[in-house]
DNA sequence: TATTTTTCGTTCGTATACAAATGAAACCTT
DNA sequence: AAGGTTTCATTTGTATACGAACGAAAAATA
């Protein structure tokens, strides 16, 4: 029964050569994470939100009134990302946008009520979108995993 | 020193109400880590490659020639979307497509021999960047974290 | 105050990501 | 062999994601 393993090293441990595995890297498994997690996402969540939608939305009922390049900071989203997003909302009258009176660069963001309604009632699905994403975890590795994430973000 | 800790329960461990953190959620998370390590990889990759497309690349040269569904399947990108990235690939001549003789609805994807060159270059800096993403993690973490992602994917 | 720097929002270009629809080819079943 | 199903590749439409450049406004500083 020898060689049952691959043989991909020259010694003990450390691989020397060609092996590198494209299901060994972390960017490979974050990437696969995230699909699952969006498709979970898509099906869950109500009023057809997307998930960055969704953190533009409740960031925004969390902090009130806030510019569009700090509402981008707070939800880790590039300014040119958080502008397409916000214009969406704005569209679908889930946010409104005002000139600040004290900043003439700035444009306020304030969710409208549909806006707020629409917060209120999907929080409980995107925990429950969440619980689902980890479902195949205990809850020392659900916590384990969140904690390591935030590590190297 | 009462209250020191946010009193956002009702009573002892579960949270009860309007207490949902974009920060605590593990789509977050994940996102955040999906953006450093895109940040990581296109500061360190070579030849201007993508994490796509050095999936793509890298799982060419590992399968020999594919279809291109086929290379979208152990790459965990969809049909559209590898498309897109086989195209660029081809276009700056890493790649190259060849009709199947076999069967007329494939189309065969092979590297060139400058896209050979280049994976054989890229490799170590691949898992340079794997490394670079997890090196706040000590090898357990670092295991663990891959492990636990896996589970989720 | 005049100048420099920073911040804000916008726009352009490129690259994933995926649902959905399509036509062609292959496969399977009867 | 005919008919139904699956697979392959393509296309369209929408939504992130980010680098880079831009003008306008505010802030910092000389």
């Amino acid at each position: 029964m020898e060689n049952a393993r691959p043989r991909r090293t020259s010694g003990a441990g450390k691989a020397v050569n060609g092996d590198y595995r494209l299901e060994d890297q972390v960017g490979f498994a974050i990437r696969k994470a995230s699909q699952r997690h969006t498709l979970i996402f898509s099906k869950m969540m109500i009023g057809d939100l997307t998930s960055t939608q969704w953190a533009a939305l409740v960031k925004a009922a969390e902090l009130g009134p806030v510019s569009q390049n700090q509402l981008g900071r707070e939800t880790a989203m590039d300014v040119a990302t958080i502008k397409g997003v916000v214009d969406r909302l704005v569209k679908r009258g889930l946010v409104a946008t005002a000139d600040d009176p004290g900043d003439g660069r700035r444009s306020v963001i304030t969710l409208t009520p549909g806006g707020a309604l629409l917060v209120v009632r999907a929080k409980p699905i995107a925990s429950a979108i969440t619980a689902e994403t980890l479902n195949g975890l205990s809850a020392v590795e659900q916590r384990t995993l969140i904690d390591l994430l935030r590590k190297i973000a």
